[in-house]
DNA sequence: CGATTCTTTGAAAACAGTCAATCTGTGTGG
DNA sequence: CCACACAGATTGACTGTTTTCAAAGAATCG
């Protein structure tokens, strides 16, 4: 499964095979059945962890129960609860399998030295970084901006590998909408669309 | 006006005088009166700017006219618009002066160069980055989970500095809210509150 | 196949937005 | 010093949107 990662370096940040032969060496693979945790509440997310296959979702569940999804990440996406894992605080989330699924992990320890020792690594993971700010400022305009309609229709232009794959209820929750109401924006954006 | 970032600097980032005076070669002072632009929708923000005094926005505005804040920058925080900081697009955002204020601003190029050479600098950024990150996942949250009443409750605890500064008008449009909801929104938080 | 989960629908209630008017505090010019 | 203008904040009445609760229909998994 670590094929999954090395093809994906070599494609994303051009690094050489002894580079990737490198960073071999400090992974961990990890296979998920559906529904089951990568991480809860309360623990700390030491790991960053590259979804070679399948599907992971960062939750967070409040007092009253309610779920609400803070991220998806299919293949090629990587995944972690990065307020713990950067702070070294206990998660106040939950990651969860939505498909059985394959991770590549790192421990931080491990993934702080790659980058440090390799700079096409380092350059690739900043780009990362700096993509997954910008999307989130992208969410929040949408979020306090849009109404749910246009936030739905977003959500599936900007990442349709992601909307035909998961439920409407995660998208929903997602949104920041109840299920009934997405069902309800569903058939109006139907109509209006085509 | 650059002592308040070396003094930010020696605090912050444990930055030796040296390298203070090495970061100082490549800042440009700007002041701006209330009201005046930094950025316009349609620029290229090549400048991150620390706020040495004073209070600054960052906004969008929407096909209809709306405007939404997405940040807020006082004294001791910095302010782009990071997507086109980042990318080198075209922003779609503006940047204006709550109040009279004075930064001390960066060109990218230079910026990146000096976190490159001076690794406290580096340490102090990268650590504002993830910060910022964390706290665009946390209101990304309580913007989903949230009722309009907890957000301003959490807006005001967690932002206390901003929230006596800056107008309701803004404040609402940070959270998505229109002005005369927040204000009927306070009336029962102060009910409740005390 | 049965059980479970997901999606849709309906009706009522809660919530937030719009528009228009009023109120408050601040600062300016006469 | 007062009168006035101005911007910000509040209020009321109304409209529109979203949630809630309950129930039923569709799809999926074991």
């Amino acid at each position: 499964m670590f094929e999954f990662l090395a093809a994906y370096l070599k494609k994303k940040g051009s690094l050489t095979d002894d580079e990737i032969a490198q960073i071999r060496e400090y992974t961990v693979v990890k296979s998920l059945r559906r529904k089951q945790h990568l991480l809860q509440e309360g623990e700390v997310s030491h790991y960053n962890s590259f979804v070679a296959k399948g599907c992971m979702r960062l939750y967070h569940m409040s007092a009253d129960g309610n779920e609400h999804v803070l991220r998806f990440a299919v293949e090629e996406w990587w995944i972690s609860d990065y307020e713990s894992y950067h702070t070294g605080n206990l998660s106040k989330n939950y990651i969860d399998a939505l498909e059985d699924s394959v991770l590549v992990m790192f421990h931080k320890r491990d993934f702080d030295a790659l980058v440090k020792a390799i700079p096409n690594f380092q350059k690739l993971i900043e780009k990362l970084d700096t993509r997954s700010y910008d999307a989130s400022q992208n969410r929040i305009l949408s979020t306090i901006g849009d109404s749910a309609e246009v936030r739905y229709e977003k959500f599936i232009t900007t990442y349709p590998g992601i909307s035909n794959r998961v439920s409407l209820r995660l998208i929903a929750s997602y949104l920041g909408l109840t299920r009934e109401t997405l069902s309800r924006v569903r058939r109006q954006y139907g109509k209006t669309a085509k």
